[in-house]
DNA sequence: GACGATATTCTACGTTTGTTGAAATTGTCT
DNA sequence: AGACAATTTCAACAAACGTAGAATATCGTC
């Protein structure tokens, strides 16, 4: 490649940040690379290093987006006068769906299994351990659907308590 | 160290296993290595590798412990005819919080996110973005603790909808 | 048009990692 | 006692990683 600052005013910085979004959620944080990041960004690694100071911090960097869950959450807060926590869990499944790979939240969460040998470990565990059981004590024609609800709840009491503290 | 085989007939193989669940637990799958397992069970790395072939088989490995989860569950199913998903979550918190590291479920998660950059920065994230929101939103004088409760739920639906699918 | 700031790459260093193959010691069976 | 299997360490490798410093090219300003 040709060393030297390139011609025009190209916003790399913009392109590193992307690349390392796509990156981190893609692989989680520790087997995203700094050079596989800079190489999907078509740059040199040395100069993620110049703009973003260290690994930890490019991490960092790609957490601040734009939309902000604050905001979305006050605004469902003040436009409903019925069941709240009906109405902001379909908002944020709304939202979600819609937002792919730039979703603040899924980045978070995908950087901390990404899909190597863990990703599938986990989902095979949660599969097996506690859907199937569940499924199977469920007795009712939408056990699935149920099992799923019972699940996310106590997946989330989980992570909220021991993962979070 | 001494060369060779020790005297007697110690079950190294399961100091090597406690000491990777240990380690996992701890750091993470990415962050915890080989060589601190082997050093945590005073063991030389290689006889890590004989005894479980590789880092990914031995993490898998740990993950075979005795008390199934599914046992618990089909167990509280049959001995209560009140509303069974209280039953269940009473049961599960009083488990896990009396079985340490050597809880399956917990380990599972931590080995996500471990103690690095990634945990710190998950949970910065979370207290920032979703509990503190919350609680500024709910005016009731218990709003912290729903706001735990709704924060949970959100948590549990993203994790099964995004990392589990 | 000279000059400092900015952007960009090259090369390289030092660490750490998972993994391997051979050697050495002990247990067990005949 | 001797042979074979099991257990354990040593030494080393090749690869990959984060990071640092110097070198080069372009932009914006006077």
């Amino acid at each position: 490649m040709a060393r030297g600052r390139r011609r025009g005013n190209p916003d790399t910085k913009a392109q590193i940040l992307d690349a390392a979004r796509s990156e981190f959620a893609e692989r989680g944080y520790e087997r995203a690379t700094i050079r596989g990041i800079a190489a999907s960004a078509e740059v040199d690694p040395a100069l993620v290093m110049h703009y973003f100071g260290s690994k930890e911090q490019l991490f960092a960097a790609g957490l601040d987006v734009p939309v902000s869950p604050a905001v979305v959450m006050r605004s469902v807060f003040e436009s409903t006068d019925g069941p709240v926590g009906e109405a902001l869990i379909r908002t944020m499944l709304t939202i979600w769906d819609h937002q792919g790979d730039t979703n603040q939240f899924v980045a978070v969460l995908r950087s901390a299994t990404g899909e190597g040998p863990v990703h599938d470990l986990v989902r095979e565990f949660v599969h097996l351990s506690i859907l199937e059981a569940l499924t199977d004590l469920i007795d009712e024609p939408d056990a699935e659907l149920r099992a799923g609800l019972v699940g996310s709840q106590l997946v989330g009491l989980l992570v909220g308590r021991y993962l979070l503290e």
